[in-house]
DNA sequence: GTACAGCATCTGATATACCAGATTTCAGAT
DNA sequence: ATCTGAAATCTGGTATATCAGATGCTGTAC
């Protein structure tokens, strides 16, 4: 912190460090393992070892029951009592990830559509139009951070921390498979129109076609990702 | 284990009972602090101690951790690394717990309408029947069991496991509670009147309707539930 | 009275020890 | 050859110890 010569205090000298962006070795493990797992580097069903794993992260065992446990909690592995436990993912688990993903991404929609103000409204329309340019012109990357504004955006506009929260747990392709995604002219266009439609029915408070727009936004690239990642055309919640 | 004389296996001697059901100590503090945290007998806000919790449980810390990061990924409680877990739940929380809810069992109950087969439909009308003599005649505590029975049959009738264990950790009203709703008459009546028409949407494969449905019921038994426990008229989701 | 350095204390994060349930192995009985 | 059960082994569950960051307190300087 650079000095202050004076006693009035300067309004925003610097930002507080967020606390949550300090890494734990628990929460190392938890997103290592838990990137392993969606990126399929586990057979469903195999059993994992704490003494191996402990091992093989050069850590004692405590950080990685911790993490362990938040995976039980977030469903993508099993803990049988006194017996270990096993992981629990594969195309169908990932399949219902993205139903789950887009039942929730509806609600918050549908929520942001009845609560946004003028000025949030404004700003999301300009994503959406920084989106139209990018989709044409950028690379990837600027894409890829673009639509997390999106989204995040419309989340904060629900005022629902609690859905928001639930949903990035919800959230498991990363940026490589991200890249992947949007390097597809076809599929960026696609987007693009879902994510303009979308926020123009949330701007104009239409709750229901916001909710319908959003799941379908979900669903369809959730479709794109499972296709990629499994490698099988698969329509998602049918039959 | 009665011996068995000859060689040959009987085919089901007993049903093997299900590892899940060993209760652990981490397991025990983690339903008692998700009781008590969802009970309110906690502030939002409020930080815990991991020591002084353990010497109310009579344990060691490290059950407790193991609790507290289940708690954490659930979004009970928020850790900040180095600096304790803190309480994060109000009315605001439930609100949006039930909302999630909704969310995900509107979507289960489509999922459902389009998966389920006729014998399990005839199931799910048979157990609709029972609720509706039971909503007359019968104890709350028979209704409770068929309230249960009646998401059950459409959880696993629509194939979904992650999304319906997705669905049970958002199930945050406890047995007492669930008494108290199902005193009331009207709330006996109009519950089964949702229920009947729950089951009929997703009997004749309606799913858009049944989704619809399924939402409303949740919506609103959920603000019967926040009423009786927070006693204040709210309508969830409103603006 | 206020500000701040330095010290004492608290507390979460991690490592280690130990126990008991689960699994495997293997010798002896049939 | 197969079955059984006791012993050895493995492994998760819990307890305890240790370390270091966070917090609180106090006495001194101004």
């Amino acid at each position: 912190m650079i000095p202050e010569p004076t006693g009035s205090p300067r309004s925003e000298p610097f930002a507080k460090i967020d606390p949550k962006f300090q890494m734990t070795v628990r929460d190392h493990v938890h997103r290592s393992l838990r990137a392993a797992i969606l990126a399929g580097r586990f057979a469903t069903g195999e059993k994992v070892n704490e003494r191996s794993l402990a091992e093989q992260f050069g850590v004692s065992t405590t950080p990685i029951k911790e993490a362990l446990r938040q995976l039980e909690t977030e469903g993508l592995v099993e803990a049988l009592p006194r017996r270990g436990v096993i992981i629990r993912f594969d195309m169908g688990w990932a399949e219902e990830m993205i139903l789950a993903r887009a039942a929730l991404e509806s609600m918050i929609a549908h929520l942001a559509a009845k609560r946004i103000g003028k000025p949030a409204g404004a700003e999301l329309t300009a994503i959406a139009d920084l989106m139209a340019k990018a989709t044409t012109s950028a690379d990837a990357d600027s894409l890829i951070s673009l639509n997390e504004q999106f989204h995040e955006h419309i989340h904060r506009s629900s005022r629902c921390s609690y859905l928001a929260k639930l949903i990035e747990r919800q959230q498991f392709y990363d940026a490589s498979i991200r890249r992947v995604i949007h390097m597809d002219p076809a599929e960026r266009q696609k987007a693009l129109e879902e994510h303009t439609a979308i926020a123009k029915a949330i701007v104009t408070g239409d709750a229901d076609l916001a909710e319908r727009q959003m799941r379908n936004h979900v669903v369809r690239s959730g479709e794109t990702y499972l296709n990629i990642v499994f490698g099988s055309k698969k329509d998602i919640g049918r039959e």
